[in-house]
DNA sequence: GAGTGGTCTAGACCACCGC
DNA sequence: CGGTGGTCTAGACCACTCT
């Protein structure tokens, strides 16, 4: 068994906290529960606000709980599972695949996306903009760079505009056959505009997930969707409903 | 009077310091370069130090920095692509799997991974601990939850203990057929036994990926993985070459 | 207007690293 | 030892939401 090390350490305040917060979700208090104020939690635990908040951070975090400015801290649910599958490579916007188009617009992408396209770095392409909504809740907002190349019978058109225009183009890119693709998953923060559709503040965490899809020997589109990593586990894979992390969800002392 | 809003959006001077700091990065710094104190950075950006750390915060988040106590603050280098693949399903620790056995304990796993695994709360399963080390440096630590019914023929073994322990149990394991596996991702904060295997803090952003592992009708295995989130990308798919997000890495002032 | 979380300050001390 | 980042405090004010 083992050496348990008594602790020659100190924890940190704001961690001792957290774990005590933690358990006491557990055990007091029921989803949607809006916990006392920062100001009151922060006296009853004889510590400073700021302190308190170090941890109420790391428990947003960790999707245990949710603030909101002008309004309270509640307690959040499980996280949803939003599925991100791999298993049928297809293009976006085929069927049903969960997106809504918001609409498109043309102009330069970051030069990192160039570099992915392989485009110039000044070389304008389609950006179509799409969003995610799960259980009645926006949970990702999507830029999808389309390079001119990758949708050629498009140059007739003028103007659709809007979603419609979003539409046209994923149609045409649709039309030859997807040879693959190709994912990651980082973390980042959500930039200013992302973080307005996704009803948070700028900075707040964000699962980055990263998709190239090839066609014609080409990167024919890549796509950069932000998830909101406070409410949301990617699920890839059949079942979606995995259930793991922190204990009990209910359950009085 | 003028009423004015000027801006009519002040923006917080953390997110304006964040973006600054972000610019000076790509434009005059080389990765591994050590930045100016904290101290010395926030009396020339004329903040408070609490300030100036919560937009080098920030950066951290995004891997774009890397701060070490007692040592300084320095430009972290872009993030290394960690394959995850989902190609070829397989068992853990076939082959080279990118795992280190570490070691085997025998235990009670959280109520959680139990309803996972489908075994009671308090049935002790094998849990198998290994590492995942990338560039030299260590970049996950992983539990893999291995019910006593997932290695039947494993009772008559007494302890080879330790990481041939480990292998005993991850050579047992692979005797079935695996019949499917289903994957997760979600973001976390590192328990402190996982952040000082990672060499970090605490409560440091980790991308925990869940896998479970099926044969003979069940859940055979469960995996949780912690990857760092400031130092991976965690990569899915055939080509790990996707190199996206923030600009120029180089290039003196 | 009252009450909430979000930002910011100016200080202090601590834990760690390298010399 | 001196210098670094990490923790913590006790205040202040701002932005927001609800009533």
């Amino acid at each position: 068994m083992g050496t348990t090390q008594l602790e020659s350490v100190p924890e940190p305040k704001y961690w001792h906290l957290r774990t005590v917060l933690s358990e006491a979700l557990d055990s007091e208090f029921a989803v949607g529960e809006i916990l006392p104020n920062e100001r009151d939690l922060a006296a009853r635990f004889g510590v400073a606000r700021a302190t308190l908040r170090q941890a109420l951070e790391q428990l947003e975090l960790e999707g245990r709980l949710q603030r909101r400015r002008g309004v309270g801290t509640t307690v959040a649910p499980p996280r949803v599972g939003v599925d991100v599958g791999m298993e049928g490579e297809t293009w976006p916007g085929t069927s049903e695949d969960a997106w809504q188009p918001v609409d498109c617009t043309v102009g330069a992408p970051p030069s990192a996306v160039a570099d992915a396209l392989g485009t110039g770095r000044d070389e304008a392409v389609h950006i179509v903009r799409r969003s995610r909504v799960s259980h009645g809740r926006p949970v990702a907002a999507e830029l999808l760079y389309v390079p001119r190349a990758s949708v050629p019978d498009l140059t007739a058109i003028d103007t659709p505009s809007g979603a419609a225009r979003a539409r046209a183009v994923l149609r045409e890119l649709r039309r030859p056959a997807l040879e693959g693709q190709d994912r990651a998953v980082e973390l980042g923060s959500a930039r200013a505009d992302d973080a307005k559709e996704l009803d948070r503040l700028p900075g707040a965490p964000v699962l980055v997930v990263t998709t190239r899809f090839f066609a014609g020997g080409r990167t024919a589109a890549l796509s950069v969707a932000t998830y909101r990593a406070d409410t949301c586990r990617l699920t890839f894979g059949a079942s979606g409903t995995v259930e793991i992390h922190h204990g009990p969800e209910r359950q009085a002392s």
